[in-house]
RNA sequence: GCCGACGUAGCUCAAGCGGCAGAGCAACCGCCUUGUAAGUGGUAGGUUACGGGUUCGAUUCCCGUCGUCGGCUCCA
């Protein structure tokens, strides 16, 4: 991008102006499925598999669904695919766009199907899922007992429900580009064949193609693990080991921010602040049943005298053992205990991904205990807490997921079921939006999670909100009621932030590096504009960090526009340029990053107006 | 873990079909004393991720390991 045609904007709507221009480019009022868009990336997917099996007859064809921002298919083929075979399929595909086929349904028996696809093995199990009746043609389960249908476009035919464009030159052959290749498993069963996945996008317009590349190139820009490096922020390093978070002094200083404002919160809200160690004997893990159901997370024990001691996965158990140090009586209720754990989980190589998923991280972990009847309440009041510390960092976009009970559970299915309702409730009466996830409940009780999208659009899970039905009983878990007699007490478990350094990897995204004002680890830099101007500026400095700003002086011996340049792209929120003028005055001369000039000012009139940035978290 | 791609200076990237490894930025030393996004000259910087193998010779070819990236599966 020329240096001129930067853009002006104020970098953390971006995303929001992505979000509207997806809103923008569906059809009015029509669901995506059934939008023109849709049949556009349907028809385009199964184009695709038509070039590709042209270019290999042998090939196995799988599945081949229109997906958010465009479509992929599935193959079996007998190499492995190359971008130059991409470059070859997608040329291909717009000569038969511009041929202009017609796409034709046919309904057809299972048994004209299954002859129709003998060669085709993946379509076959797909087709015996229909005439069973609980799977539809991706092989998803279905209720009703589907029609089968194929579409056929010029030599290609294929088992689908459509719908579809009717002829291909509804589709704009400059609006359809091949992605990427990727492995993906026959019905995403790692046990199963592992196929070759061509991802694609189609629009309506080669406008809306080009935007959407656009949109692409800027999600890159911020990327989490770029501007991590960019600005200083934390990084891995091969020799300590994968998904292993170093964090550098800046991204220290944005962390230990989030951990008072964390910790303020907290105690001004019933919480009580607990310490637990990083290892504990196998005897433990047994008894919660982490030995048992989460074996696989958990590394290999150390031997301590003889004793296997394990790194602790979760902080549970400790906080349990600090609920039974003593006698519990109802009136104590809720207890709310709080750790910012360091806990450890074994992840396969493959799935490790910058600060979002790593092998060590630290939990903003809390549980409660509280009486049956206080349940309610409390998930009301773990809700709307959440709720209110993921807006204090600006998070607006915040989508809730509901899930429930999984099949395979320990506890009463009544309790699961009244457990369910109560999260729903509190879901209801906080006015969130929430999906349901049937079945994706945790073995031992329901929860509610929290999530928020990264840059390009993946939804992230920060917060998540769990009953626990197993551990009271496992470490039998009593208080004293008003009857005198020992009661079974209720327990969640919460992570609001989740972890600090999926919190951290979201929220760089999240304002692409650009963080407000209160969480920027340099608040201020000071510009003098010649070396005369530098005692000045370092008394202003000082000033200013007496006023409890962070502020750092640029004394290079470098030209004003050179310690701009380096500020801007540091995203320091304020820059202040010192010169004759300014010292004459006892002014600075405020720039913002945005690259707004608001001239000079009094350095006390600056410092009420970083005062105030500062307490709106602006 | 699986499929594919990749690993060259602090960063971003060249080159090398097996024969002395190169640029910009950053760093360091100077000069310039600057008015809203890169002033200028010089210096230094590398066991080409690591370990083996083939070879007169490997950074290049082969094997393995580690790591990174895009997915799949799995999760905060």
């Amino acid at each position: 991008m020329a240096l001129n045609s930067r853009p002006k904007w104020d970098e953390r709507f971006l995303l929001l102006s992505l979000v509207s221009l997806e809103e923008k480019m569906a059809d009015e009022n029509v669901p995506y499925e059934e939008s023109h868009l849709y049949r556009i990336r349907h028809s385009a997917s199964h184009i695709m598999a038509q070039a590709v099996l042209e270019k290999f007859p042998e090939g196995k064809v799988a599945i081949g669904p229109a997906i958010d921002d465009g479509f992929y298919y599935d193959f079996d083929l007998p190499r492995p695919l190359t971008m130059e075979d991409l470059e070859s399929i997608e040329k291909r595909m717009r000569a038969i766009i511009q041929s202009k086929v017609e796409f034709v349904r046919k309904d057809v028996s299972a048994e004209e199907a299954k002859e129709i696809f003998k060669d085709q093995p993946f379509k076959l199990e797909l087709i015996a899922g229909l005439e069973e009746g609980n799977l539809d043609e991706d092989g998803n389960p279905t209720d009703e007992k589907p029609q089968i249908s194929i579409y056929s476009q010029d030599k290609f035919v294929d088992l689908c429900r459509g719908p579809h464009v009717e002829n291909s030159s509804q589709i704009n052959p400059q609006a359809v580009k091949l992605l990427s290749v990727a492995g993906a498993y026959w019905r995403g069963d790692e046990k199963r064949p592992m196929l070759q996945r061509i991802y694609g996008t189609a629009w309506n317009k080669p406008d809306e193609l080009k935007e959407y590349l656009w949109r692409l190139e800027e999600a890159k820009k911020r990327d989490h693990r770029k501007l991590g490096q960019e600005l200083d922020l934390f990084s891995t390093v091969d020799e300590i080991g994968a998904g292993l978070i170093l964090w550098h002094p800046k991204g220290g200083k944005i962390r230990k921010i989030i951990e008072n404002f964390w910790s303020e919160e907290h105690e001004a809200n019933g919480y009580e602040f607990v310490y637990t160690p990083h290892i504990g004997k196998s005897k433990l893990w047994e008894t919660s049943g982490h030995l048992g159901f989460y074996k696989e997370n958990m590394y290999s024990p150390v031997d301590i005298d003889g004793q296997q001691y394990f790194l602790k996965p979760m902080n549970c158990p400790f906080h349990i053992h600090i609920y039974k140090n003593t006698i519990r009586s109802y009136r104590e209720f809720p207890i709310r205990y709080a750790e910012e754990g360091t806990v450890y989980r074994y992840e396969r190589s493959g799935v490790l991904h910058g600060l979002m998923r790593v092998r060590g991280f630290t939990q903003d972990d809390a549980h409660h205990f509280c009486r049956p009847d206080q349940m309610p309440s409390e998930i009301d009041f773990v809700l709307d807490f959440s709720l209110h510390i993921l807006r204090s960092f600006g998070f607006s976009d915040i989508q809730a997921y509901l899930s429930t009970m999984p099949e395979k559970s320990v506890g009463e299915p009544e309790r699961w079921h009244a457990a369910e309702a109560a999260l729903e409730e509190s879901l209801k009466r906080a006015k969130v939006t929430y999906k349901l996830d049937p079945g994706g409940g945790a073995f031992y009780g329901p929860k509610i999670d929290l999530k928020v999208s990264d840059a390009i659009g993946r939804e992230w899970q920060l917060t998540t909100i769990q009953f626990d039905f197993n551990l009271p009983d496992r470490f039998d878990l009593t208080y004293i009621g008003e009857d005198g007699q020992p009661h079974r007490p209720y327990m969640i478990h919460r992570a609001l932030l989740g972890s600090l350094e999926r919190f951290f990897g979201v929220l760089i995204e999240y304002y692409a590096g650009a963080f407000p004002v209160w969480l920027s680890p340099v608040q201020a830099a000071l510009i003098p504009i010649a070396d005369r101007h530098v005692d000045f500026a370092r008394e202003a400095a000082a000033k200013l960090r007496q006023e409890k700003l962070r502020v750092m002086v640029d004394d290079r011996s470098e030209r004003m526009n050179a310690k701009i340049r380096d500020a801007q792209k540091q995203k320091i929120p304020y820059m202040l340029v010192i010169g004759d003028k300014e010292i004459e005055n006892n002014q600075v001369a405020l720039r913002l990053r945005n690259g707004e000039n608001l001239g000079p000012i009094p350095i006390s009139a600056f410092i009420d107006r970083a005062k105030e940035d500062i307490s709106k978290k602006i």
